[in-house]
DNA sequence: CGGCAAATTGACACATCTCAAAGCCTGTGG
DNA sequence: CCACAGGCTTTGAGATGTGTCAATTTGCCG
Protein backbone atom coordinates (compact mmCIF):
# COMPACT_ATOMS: atom_id res chain seq x y z
CA UNK A 1 0.00 0.00 0.00
CA UNK A 2 1.49 3.38 -1.23
CA UNK A 3 2.04 5.76 1.44
CA UNK A 4 -0.58 8.33 -0.40
CA UNK A 5 -3.70 6.30 -0.74
CA UNK A 6 -5.51 7.88 2.14
CA UNK A 7 -4.61 11.35 0.61
CA UNK A 8 -6.10 9.81 -3.18
CA UNK A 9 -8.78 8.51 -0.92
CA UNK A 10 -9.39 11.85 0.81
CA UNK A 11 -9.37 13.37 -2.43
CA UNK A 12 -11.63 11.17 -4.25
CA UNK A 13 -14.46 12.01 -1.76
CA UNK A 14 -14.41 15.46 -2.82
CA UNK A 15 -13.70 15.33 -7.13
CA UNK A 16 -13.48 12.62 -9.20
CA UNK A 17 -9.77 11.82 -10.12
CA UNK A 18 -8.34 11.06 -13.55
CA UNK A 19 -6.00 7.79 -13.57
CA UNK A 20 -2.94 10.82 -14.70
CA UNK A 21 -4.18 12.61 -11.12
CA UNK A 22 -3.63 9.11 -9.28
CA UNK A 23 -0.26 8.68 -11.16
CA UNK A 24 0.89 11.69 -10.60
CA UNK A 25 0.19 11.55 -7.08
CA UNK A 26 1.61 8.01 -6.60
CA UNK A 27 4.80 8.65 -8.70
CA UNK A 28 5.77 11.45 -6.43
CA UNK A 29 9.35 11.48 -4.90
CA UNK A 30 8.96 11.00 -0.87
CA UNK A 31 10.11 10.00 2.49
CA UNK A 32 8.80 8.10 4.89
CA UNK A 33 9.37 8.95 9.30
CA UNK A 34 7.53 7.43 12.47
CA UNK A 35 7.40 9.82 15.29
CA UNK A 36 6.58 9.16 18.90
CA UNK A 37 4.10 10.95 20.77
CA UNK A 38 4.77 14.08 21.18
CA UNK A 39 7.93 14.92 18.77
CA UNK A 40 7.24 17.30 16.34
CA UNK A 41 7.21 17.07 12.78
CA UNK A 42 7.49 20.64 11.86
CA UNK A 43 9.11 23.66 13.89
CA UNK A 44 7.56 26.71 14.45
CA UNK A 45 9.56 29.05 12.55
CA UNK A 46 11.96 27.16 10.64
CA UNK A 47 11.63 27.21 6.96
CA UNK A 48 11.15 23.26 5.57
CA UNK A 49 11.90 22.27 2.17
CA UNK A 50 9.46 19.95 2.00
CA UNK A 51 5.74 19.75 2.78
CA UNK A 52 4.39 16.28 5.32
CA UNK A 53 1.25 14.34 4.23
CA UNK A 54 0.00 12.41 7.51
CA UNK A 55 -0.29 8.45 6.67
CA UNK A 56 -0.72 7.38 10.51
CA UNK A 57 -1.49 8.51 13.86
CA UNK A 58 -2.70 12.34 14.76
CA UNK A 59 -0.84 15.48 14.50
CA UNK A 60 -2.07 18.49 15.48
CA UNK A 61 -0.55 22.43 15.05
CA UNK A 62 0.72 23.90 17.91
CA UNK A 63 2.04 27.87 19.01
CA UNK A 64 2.97 28.45 22.11
CA UNK A 65 2.50 31.97 23.96
CA UNK A 66 5.30 33.91 25.73
CA UNK A 67 3.82 33.00 28.99
CA UNK A 68 3.83 29.06 28.56
CA UNK A 69 0.52 28.46 27.43
CA UNK A 70 -0.19 26.61 24.42
CA UNK A 71 -2.92 26.72 21.93
CA UNK A 72 -3.34 23.71 19.05
CA UNK A 73 -5.89 25.24 16.33
CA UNK A 74 -5.67 21.93 14.20
CA UNK A 75 -5.81 18.42 14.45
CA UNK A 76 -4.75 16.32 11.12
CA UNK A 77 -5.90 12.34 10.39
CA UNK A 78 -3.93 10.08 7.77
CA UNK A 79 -4.68 11.65 4.79
CA UNK A 80 -4.51 15.26 5.55
CA UNK A 81 -1.81 17.04 3.69
CA UNK A 82 -1.17 18.92 6.72
CA UNK A 83 1.57 20.84 5.52
CA UNK A 84 1.12 21.55 2.56
CA UNK A 85 0.81 25.52 3.52
CA UNK A 86 5.34 25.81 4.22
CA UNK A 87 4.75 25.02 0.22
CA UNK A 88 3.31 28.94 -0.03
CA UNK A 89 4.36 30.38 3.26
CA UNK A 90 7.97 29.32 3.54
CA UNK A 91 8.09 30.49 7.25
CA UNK A 92 6.44 28.36 9.84
CA UNK A 93 4.32 30.11 12.12
CA UNK A 94 3.45 27.43 14.25
CA UNK A 95 4.80 23.82 14.73
CA UNK A 96 3.11 20.54 13.63
CA UNK A 97 3.18 17.56 16.50
CA UNK A 98 2.46 13.90 16.90
CA UNK A 99 -0.81 13.60 19.53
CA UNK A 100 0.04 10.40 18.86
CA UNK A 101 2.61 8.03 17.57
CA UNK A 102 2.46 8.85 13.91
CA UNK A 103 3.99 8.35 10.53
CA UNK A 104 4.37 11.02 7.49
CA UNK A 105 5.29 11.33 4.53
CA UNK A 106 7.44 14.19 3.11
CA UNK A 107 7.59 15.22 -0.43
CA UNK A 108 10.46 17.70 -1.79
CA UNK A 109 8.65 21.69 -2.28
CA UNK A 110 10.54 21.26 -5.66
CA UNK A 111 7.87 18.36 -6.59
CA UNK A 112 4.95 20.30 -5.49
CA UNK A 113 6.34 23.05 -8.40
CA UNK A 114 6.42 20.99 -10.62
CA UNK A 115 2.77 19.41 -10.23
CA UNK A 116 1.66 23.09 -9.90
CA UNK A 117 3.55 23.74 -13.71
CA UNK A 118 2.10 20.57 -14.96
CA UNK A 119 -1.21 19.63 -13.53
CA UNK A 120 -4.06 22.25 -12.99
CA UNK A 121 -6.55 20.18 -11.73
CA UNK A 122 -4.46 18.24 -9.13
CA UNK A 123 -3.56 22.08 -8.27
CA UNK A 124 -6.72 22.94 -7.87
CA UNK A 125 -7.43 19.99 -5.45
CA UNK A 126 -4.31 20.61 -3.38
CA UNK A 127 -5.75 23.92 -3.44
CA UNK A 128 -8.80 22.29 -1.81
CA UNK A 129 -7.19 20.90 0.72
CA UNK A 130 -5.91 23.58 2.45
CA UNK A 131 -8.91 25.36 2.08
CA UNK A 132 -11.02 22.95 3.65
CA UNK A 133 -7.98 23.30 6.15
CA UNK A 134 -9.29 26.61 6.34
CA UNK A 135 -13.28 25.98 6.57
CA UNK A 136 -12.40 23.63 9.82
CA UNK A 137 -10.68 26.57 11.23
CA UNK A 138 -13.40 28.63 10.56
CA UNK A 139 -15.66 26.01 12.42
CA UNK A 140 -13.17 25.76 15.54
CA UNK A 141 -13.42 29.90 15.73
CA UNK A 142 -17.04 29.51 16.19
CA UNK A 143 -17.11 27.16 18.58
CA UNK A 144 -14.10 28.96 21.15
CA UNK A 145 -16.75 31.72 20.82
CA UNK A 146 -20.18 30.70 20.44
CA UNK A 147 -20.20 27.30 21.86
CA UNK A 148 -20.59 25.99 25.69
CA UNK A 149 -18.04 23.74 26.59
CA UNK A 150 -20.56 20.81 26.31
CA UNK A 151 -21.38 22.03 22.90
CA UNK A 152 -17.62 21.97 22.12
CA UNK A 153 -16.34 18.77 22.87
CA UNK A 154 -19.40 17.42 20.63
CA UNK A 155 -19.18 19.44 17.70
CA UNK A 156 -15.65 18.19 17.80
CA UNK A 157 -16.30 14.71 18.50
CA UNK A 158 -19.00 15.17 15.03
CA UNK A 159 -16.39 16.63 13.27
CA UNK A 160 -13.69 13.71 14.00
CA UNK A 161 -16.11 10.86 13.33
CA UNK A 162 -16.69 12.57 10.09
CA UNK A 163 -13.30 13.21 9.15
CA UNK A 164 -12.20 9.52 10.29
CA UNK A 165 -14.69 8.08 8.37
CA UNK A 166 -13.52 9.84 4.81
CA UNK A 167 -10.27 8.15 5.93
CA UNK A 168 -11.69 4.54 6.34
CA UNK A 169 -11.00 4.41 10.21
CA UNK A 170 -14.07 4.17 11.38
CA UNK A 171 -15.35 0.37 12.19
CA UNK A 172 -19.20 0.49 12.90
CA UNK A 173 -19.57 3.16 15.45
CA UNK A 174 -16.23 3.48 17.03
CA UNK A 175 -12.94 4.69 15.76
CA UNK A 176 -9.52 5.29 17.84
CA UNK A 177 -8.96 8.93 19.09
CA UNK A 178 -6.45 8.64 22.15
CA UNK A 179 -6.30 12.19 22.46
CA UNK A 180 -5.47 13.35 26.42
CA UNK A 181 -7.39 16.10 28.21
CA UNK A 182 -3.85 18.34 28.26
CA UNK A 183 -4.33 17.99 24.60
CA UNK A 184 -7.92 18.54 24.87
CA UNK A 185 -7.81 21.40 27.00
CA UNK A 186 -5.15 23.55 24.66
CA UNK A 187 -7.66 22.59 21.45
CA UNK A 188 -10.97 23.92 23.56
CA UNK A 189 -8.97 26.80 25.13
CA UNK A 190 -10.36 25.28 28.46
CA UNK A 191 -8.26 24.63 31.54
CA UNK A 192 -7.28 20.50 32.55
CA UNK A 193 -9.66 20.72 35.37
CA UNK A 194 -12.64 22.35 33.53
CA UNK A 195 -12.27 19.54 30.40
CA UNK A 196 -12.47 16.68 33.28
CA UNK A 197 -15.50 17.92 34.42
CA UNK A 198 -17.12 18.42 31.03
CA UNK A 199 -16.18 15.10 29.68
CA UNK A 200 -18.11 13.91 32.96
CA UNK A 201 -20.92 15.25 32.54
CA UNK A 202 -21.09 15.13 28.74
CA UNK A 203 -20.54 10.89 29.41
CA UNK A 204 -23.79 11.11 31.76
CA UNK A 205 -25.85 11.53 28.52
CA UNK A 206 -24.78 8.25 27.11
CA UNK A 207 -24.66 9.68 23.64
CA UNK A 208 -21.09 7.93 23.24
CA UNK A 209 -18.32 6.52 25.26
CA UNK A 210 -14.63 6.95 25.37
CA UNK A 211 -12.57 4.43 27.13
CA UNK A 212 -9.04 3.61 26.59
CA UNK A 213 -8.31 5.69 23.67
CA UNK A 214 -11.27 4.71 21.96
CA UNK A 215 -15.10 6.23 20.61
CA UNK A 216 -17.91 4.48 20.36
CA UNK A 217 -20.53 6.65 19.10
CA UNK A 218 -24.26 5.65 20.43
CA UNK A 219 -26.13 8.40 19.38
CA UNK A 220 -24.55 10.55 16.82
CA UNK A 221 -27.90 12.23 15.76
CA UNK A 222 -28.34 13.64 19.79
CA UNK A 223 -24.88 14.79 19.95
CA UNK A 224 -24.89 16.70 16.54
CA UNK A 225 -28.18 18.01 17.62
CA UNK A 226 -26.81 19.29 21.13
CA UNK A 227 -23.17 20.38 18.75
CA UNK A 228 -25.41 22.61 16.63
CA UNK A 229 -23.38 20.49 13.88
CA UNK A 230 -23.66 21.23 10.44
CA UNK A 231 -21.34 19.46 8.38
CA UNK A 232 -21.63 21.73 5.64
CA UNK A 233 -17.79 22.95 5.96
CA UNK A 234 -16.17 19.23 5.33
CA UNK A 235 -16.95 19.74 1.95
CA UNK A 236 -17.97 16.08 2.01
CA UNK A 237 -19.44 15.88 -1.46
CA UNK A 238 -17.87 15.17 -4.67
CA UNK A 239 -18.29 17.61 -7.53
CA UNK A 240 -16.12 19.08 -10.05
CA UNK A 241 -13.53 21.20 -8.96
CA UNK B 1 -7.83 53.28 -10.74
CA UNK B 2 -9.08 49.58 -11.70
CA UNK B 3 -10.78 47.56 -8.84
CA UNK B 4 -7.71 45.53 -9.03
CA UNK B 5 -5.57 47.99 -7.67
CA UNK B 6 -5.52 46.68 -4.04
CA UNK B 7 -5.46 42.75 -4.92
CA UNK B 8 -2.15 43.70 -7.17
CA UNK B 9 -0.44 46.01 -4.04
CA UNK B 10 -1.16 42.73 -1.87
CA UNK B 11 -0.10 40.23 -3.92
CA UNK B 12 3.25 41.79 -5.04
CA UNK B 13 4.18 42.69 -1.35
CA UNK B 14 4.63 38.88 -1.12
CA UNK B 15 6.36 38.16 -4.69
CA UNK B 16 7.47 39.80 -7.54
CA UNK B 17 4.55 40.11 -10.22
CA UNK B 18 5.41 39.68 -13.90
CA UNK B 19 3.57 42.09 -16.40
CA UNK B 20 2.04 38.94 -17.38
CA UNK B 21 0.82 38.51 -14.14
CA UNK B 22 -0.70 42.19 -13.89
CA UNK B 23 -2.42 41.73 -17.21
CA UNK B 24 -3.81 38.67 -16.40
CA UNK B 25 -5.67 40.60 -13.51
CA UNK B 26 -6.19 44.01 -14.89
CA UNK B 27 -7.82 42.44 -17.56
CA UNK B 28 -10.20 39.74 -15.86
CA UNK B 29 -13.72 40.51 -16.19
CA UNK B 30 -15.84 41.28 -13.17
CA UNK B 31 -18.62 43.86 -11.94
CA UNK B 32 -18.51 46.14 -9.32
CA UNK B 33 -20.90 46.32 -6.63
CA UNK B 34 -21.54 48.77 -3.42
CA UNK B 35 -23.06 47.64 -0.35
CA UNK B 36 -24.53 49.42 2.26
CA UNK B 37 -23.25 48.60 5.99
CA UNK B 38 -24.71 45.40 7.28
CA UNK B 39 -25.69 43.70 3.87
CA UNK B 40 -24.29 40.37 2.84
CA UNK B 41 -22.34 39.85 0.32
CA UNK B 42 -22.32 36.23 0.02
CA UNK B 43 -25.20 34.34 1.42
CA UNK B 44 -24.64 30.93 3.43
CA UNK B 45 -25.46 27.97 2.66
CA UNK B 46 -25.67 29.70 -0.90
CA UNK B 47 -23.29 28.72 -3.92
CA UNK B 48 -21.36 31.21 -5.85
CA UNK B 49 -20.93 31.24 -9.39
CA UNK B 50 -18.34 34.61 -8.64
CA UNK B 51 -15.91 34.84 -6.39
CA UNK B 52 -15.44 38.63 -4.49
CA UNK B 53 -13.06 40.60 -4.04
CA UNK B 54 -12.93 43.76 -1.10
CA UNK B 55 -12.01 46.83 -2.78
CA UNK B 56 -13.61 49.46 -0.40
CA UNK B 57 -14.45 49.02 3.31
CA UNK B 58 -14.53 46.12 5.73
CA UNK B 59 -16.17 42.77 5.50
CA UNK B 60 -16.50 40.18 7.89
CA UNK B 61 -17.31 35.76 7.61
CA UNK B 62 -20.09 35.42 9.77
CA UNK B 63 -21.93 32.65 10.86
CA UNK B 64 -25.08 32.45 13.16
CA UNK B 65 -25.76 29.19 15.50
CA UNK B 66 -29.05 27.94 16.63
CA UNK B 67 -29.39 29.83 19.47
CA UNK B 68 -28.94 33.03 17.74
CA UNK B 69 -25.56 34.10 18.40
CA UNK B 70 -22.89 35.22 15.63
CA UNK B 71 -19.37 34.67 15.34
CA UNK B 72 -17.50 36.50 13.36
CA UNK B 73 -14.20 34.66 11.69
CA UNK B 74 -12.63 36.80 9.69
CA UNK B 75 -12.16 40.17 9.11
CA UNK B 76 -11.08 41.67 5.46
CA UNK B 77 -9.85 44.86 4.11
CA UNK B 78 -9.50 46.50 0.18
CA UNK B 79 -7.42 43.86 -1.15
CA UNK B 80 -8.34 41.49 -0.16
CA UNK B 81 -9.95 38.25 -2.36
CA UNK B 82 -12.20 37.43 0.37
CA UNK B 83 -14.45 34.93 -1.30
CA UNK B 84 -12.16 33.32 -3.45
CA UNK B 85 -12.49 29.96 -1.38
CA UNK B 86 -16.10 29.49 -3.28
CA UNK B 87 -14.29 28.42 -6.19
CA UNK B 88 -13.25 25.57 -4.81
CA UNK B 89 -16.12 24.86 -2.11
CA UNK B 90 -19.08 25.73 -4.26
CA UNK B 91 -21.40 25.83 -1.14
CA UNK B 92 -20.71 28.56 1.29
CA UNK B 93 -20.50 27.54 4.94
CA UNK B 94 -20.99 31.09 5.97
CA UNK B 95 -22.10 34.59 5.24
CA UNK B 96 -19.77 37.32 4.22
CA UNK B 97 -21.12 40.80 5.54
CA UNK B 98 -20.32 44.25 4.97
CA UNK B 99 -18.80 45.49 8.73
CA UNK B 100 -18.87 49.01 6.91
CA UNK B 101 -20.58 50.48 3.94
CA UNK B 102 -18.03 48.71 1.36
CA UNK B 103 -17.52 47.97 -2.15
CA UNK B 104 -16.64 44.32 -3.97
CA UNK B 105 -15.44 43.40 -7.11
CA UNK B 106 -17.20 40.17 -8.61
CA UNK B 107 -15.13 38.16 -11.00
CA UNK B 108 -17.08 34.71 -12.73
CA UNK B 109 -15.88 31.57 -11.32
CA UNK B 110 -14.96 30.38 -15.21
CA UNK B 111 -12.60 33.07 -15.58
CA UNK B 112 -10.57 31.79 -12.29
CA UNK B 113 -10.67 28.65 -13.72
CA UNK B 114 -9.30 30.24 -16.67
CA UNK B 115 -6.29 31.47 -14.81
CA UNK B 116 -5.63 28.64 -12.53
CA UNK B 117 -5.01 26.45 -16.28
CA UNK B 118 -2.64 29.13 -17.90
CA UNK B 119 -0.58 30.63 -15.08
CA UNK B 120 0.77 28.82 -12.36
CA UNK B 121 2.19 31.51 -11.02
CA UNK B 122 -0.80 33.34 -10.78
CA UNK B 123 -2.57 30.17 -9.48
CA UNK B 124 0.03 29.91 -6.53
CA UNK B 125 -0.05 33.80 -5.48
CA UNK B 126 -4.02 33.22 -5.37
CA UNK B 127 -3.55 30.32 -3.45
CA UNK B 128 -1.27 31.87 -1.32
CA UNK B 129 -4.01 34.40 -0.12
CA UNK B 130 -6.30 31.75 1.13
CA UNK B 131 -3.34 30.04 2.92
CA UNK B 132 -2.78 33.31 4.46
CA UNK B 133 -6.22 33.88 5.73
CA UNK B 134 -6.15 30.35 6.83
CA UNK B 135 -2.93 31.52 8.86
CA UNK B 136 -4.80 34.67 10.15
CA UNK B 137 -7.48 32.67 11.29
CA UNK B 138 -5.22 30.31 13.28
CA UNK B 139 -3.76 33.48 14.80
CA UNK B 140 -7.34 34.11 15.93
CA UNK B 141 -7.86 30.42 17.28
CA UNK B 142 -4.84 31.72 19.79
CA UNK B 143 -6.05 34.60 20.48
CA UNK B 144 -9.52 33.38 21.67
CA UNK B 145 -8.07 30.09 23.24
CA UNK B 146 -5.03 31.57 25.04
CA UNK B 147 -5.04 35.59 25.58
CA UNK B 148 -6.75 37.61 28.02
CA UNK B 149 -9.40 39.82 26.38
CA UNK B 150 -6.99 42.61 26.35
CA UNK B 151 -4.51 41.27 24.88
CA UNK B 152 -6.87 39.72 22.16
CA UNK B 153 -7.95 43.01 21.23
CA UNK B 154 -4.39 44.38 21.35
CA UNK B 155 -3.73 41.83 18.62
CA UNK B 156 -6.33 42.37 16.51
CA UNK B 157 -5.33 45.87 16.52
CA UNK B 158 -1.85 45.41 15.69
CA UNK B 159 -2.85 43.22 13.31
CA UNK B 160 -5.11 45.54 11.52
CA UNK B 161 -2.95 47.97 11.99
CA UNK B 162 -0.45 46.22 9.43
CA UNK B 163 -2.92 44.43 6.98
CA UNK B 164 -4.36 48.22 6.29
CA UNK B 165 -0.96 49.09 5.98
CA UNK B 166 -0.10 46.66 3.42
CA UNK B 167 -3.37 48.50 1.41
CA UNK B 168 -2.12 52.35 1.66
CA UNK B 169 -4.82 52.68 4.51
CA UNK B 170 -2.82 53.78 7.13
CA UNK B 171 -1.38 57.79 7.54
CA UNK B 172 1.33 58.33 9.50
CA UNK B 173 -0.18 56.29 12.77
CA UNK B 174 -3.93 56.36 12.19
CA UNK B 175 -6.11 54.55 10.23
CA UNK B 176 -10.09 54.06 9.97
CA UNK B 177 -11.61 51.21 11.93
CA UNK B 178 -15.28 52.32 12.23
CA UNK B 179 -16.08 48.86 14.38
CA UNK B 180 -19.12 48.77 16.38
CA UNK B 181 -18.49 47.43 20.13
CA UNK B 182 -21.35 44.55 19.29
CA UNK B 183 -19.15 43.49 16.17
CA UNK B 184 -16.11 43.26 18.17
CA UNK B 185 -17.81 41.13 20.78
CA UNK B 186 -19.05 38.54 18.11
CA UNK B 187 -15.24 38.60 16.96
CA UNK B 188 -13.70 38.19 20.40
CA UNK B 189 -16.30 35.84 21.51
CA UNK B 190 -17.35 37.72 24.50
CA UNK B 191 -20.66 39.74 25.56
CA UNK B 192 -20.78 43.62 24.33
CA UNK B 193 -20.61 44.59 27.91
CA UNK B 194 -17.11 42.82 28.25
CA UNK B 195 -16.16 45.03 25.28
CA UNK B 196 -16.94 47.84 26.91
CA UNK B 197 -15.07 47.31 29.96
CA UNK B 198 -12.25 45.73 28.29
CA UNK B 199 -11.76 48.81 25.95
CA UNK B 200 -12.15 51.36 29.09
CA UNK B 201 -9.25 49.35 30.58
CA UNK B 202 -7.24 49.28 27.58
CA UNK B 203 -7.78 53.02 26.41
CA UNK B 204 -6.20 53.72 30.51
CA UNK B 205 -3.01 52.39 29.00
CA UNK B 206 -2.61 54.96 26.59
CA UNK B 207 -1.09 53.04 23.82
CA UNK B 208 -3.48 54.19 21.35
CA UNK B 209 -6.96 56.36 20.83
CA UNK B 210 -9.88 55.16 19.24
CA UNK B 211 -12.54 57.90 18.75
CA UNK B 212 -15.00 58.34 15.52
CA UNK B 213 -13.49 55.15 13.87
CA UNK B 214 -10.28 55.97 13.76
CA UNK B 215 -7.52 54.61 15.43
CA UNK B 216 -4.49 56.28 16.39
CA UNK B 217 -1.13 54.09 17.33
CA UNK B 218 0.75 55.88 19.83
CA UNK B 219 2.61 52.93 21.04
CA UNK B 220 2.74 50.17 18.81
CA UNK B 221 5.82 48.63 20.34
CA UNK B 222 4.11 48.50 23.71
CA UNK B 223 0.87 47.20 22.25
CA UNK B 224 2.74 44.34 20.39
CA UNK B 225 4.38 43.16 23.65
CA UNK B 226 1.01 43.05 25.52
CA UNK B 227 -0.16 41.38 22.57
CA UNK B 228 2.57 38.78 22.71
CA UNK B 229 2.27 39.73 18.77
CA UNK B 230 4.49 38.08 16.13
CA UNK B 231 3.79 39.42 12.55
CA UNK B 232 5.61 36.29 11.02
CA UNK B 233 1.79 35.11 9.94
CA UNK B 234 1.03 38.12 7.90
CA UNK B 235 4.01 36.54 5.35
CA UNK B 236 4.92 40.33 4.69
CA UNK B 237 7.59 39.17 3.04
CA UNK B 238 8.63 39.37 -1.11
CA UNK B 239 9.77 35.73 -2.08
CA UNK B 240 9.32 33.57 -5.01
CA UNK B 241 6.00 31.78 -4.05
C1' DC C 1 7.38 -3.11 41.35
C1' DG C 2 8.13 1.85 40.88
C1' DG C 3 7.56 6.09 38.66
C1' DC C 4 5.30 9.41 36.02
C1' DA C 5 1.72 11.36 33.35
C1' DA C 6 -3.18 11.54 33.18
C1' DA C 7 -7.61 11.89 35.34
C1' DT C 8 -10.54 13.21 39.08
C1' DT C 9 -12.32 15.85 42.98
C1' DG C 10 -13.08 19.73 46.31
C1' DA C 11 -12.70 24.45 47.81
C1' DC C 12 -12.22 28.87 46.68
C1' DA C 13 -10.99 32.98 43.79
C1' DC C 14 -11.81 35.48 39.87
C1' DA C 15 -13.53 36.43 35.20
C1' DT C 16 -17.26 36.96 32.48
C1' DC C 17 -22.21 37.03 31.54
C1' DT C 18 -26.88 38.62 32.17
C1' DC C 19 -30.14 41.93 33.16
C1' DA C 20 -31.43 46.52 33.57
C1' DA C 21 -31.10 51.40 33.17
C1' DA C 22 -29.22 55.63 31.55
C1' DG C 23 -26.79 58.58 28.39
C1' DC C 24 -25.08 59.51 23.82
C1' DC C 25 -24.88 59.99 18.97
C1' DT C 26 -26.72 60.08 14.32
C1' DG C 27 -29.97 60.20 10.77
C1' DT C 28 -34.71 61.24 9.59
C1' DG C 29 -39.12 63.29 9.15
C1' DG C 30 -42.08 66.86 10.50
C1' DC D 1 -34.50 73.60 12.92
C1' DC D 2 -36.22 70.57 16.25
C1' DA D 3 -38.02 66.19 18.00
C1' DC D 4 -37.68 61.61 17.92
C1' DA D 5 -36.25 56.83 17.10
C1' DG D 6 -32.90 53.46 17.10
C1' DG D 7 -28.57 51.69 17.72
C1' DC D 8 -24.35 52.18 20.26
C1' DT D 9 -21.89 52.86 24.63
C1' DT D 10 -21.41 52.91 29.44
C1' DT D 11 -22.31 51.63 34.21
C1' DG D 12 -23.94 48.91 38.27
C1' DA D 13 -25.38 44.72 40.65
C1' DG D 14 -25.78 40.10 41.04
C1' DA D 15 -25.59 35.34 39.04
C1' DT D 16 -22.89 31.95 36.78
C1' DG D 17 -18.95 29.89 34.60
C1' DT D 18 -14.32 28.84 34.61
C1' DG D 19 -9.66 28.97 36.54
C1' DT D 20 -6.32 27.92 40.16
C1' DC D 21 -4.41 25.27 43.68
C1' DA D 22 -3.84 21.16 46.00
C1' DA D 23 -4.53 16.46 47.03
C1' DT D 24 -5.82 11.79 45.59
C1' DT D 25 -6.50 8.14 42.49
C1' DT D 26 -5.78 5.76 38.25
C1' DG D 27 -3.41 3.74 34.61
C1' DC D 28 0.39 2.84 31.82
C1' DC D 29 5.25 1.78 30.76
C1' DG D 30 9.73 0.56 31.89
Amino acid sequence: MSGFSYLIRALAGRDRLTDNDRALIETLPHRRRSFPKGAQLVVEHSRPTESCLVTGGITAREVFLSDGSRQISAMHVPGDFVDLHAFLLKLMDHSVVALTECEAVFVPHGELLRISEQSPHLTRLFWLSTVIDGAIQRAWIASMGRRSPLSHISHLLCEMYLRLQVAGLVEGDTFDFPISQPDLADMLGLSIVHVSRTLKELRQLNYFTWDGGRVRMLDYKRLAKLADFDPTYLNLIQEPR
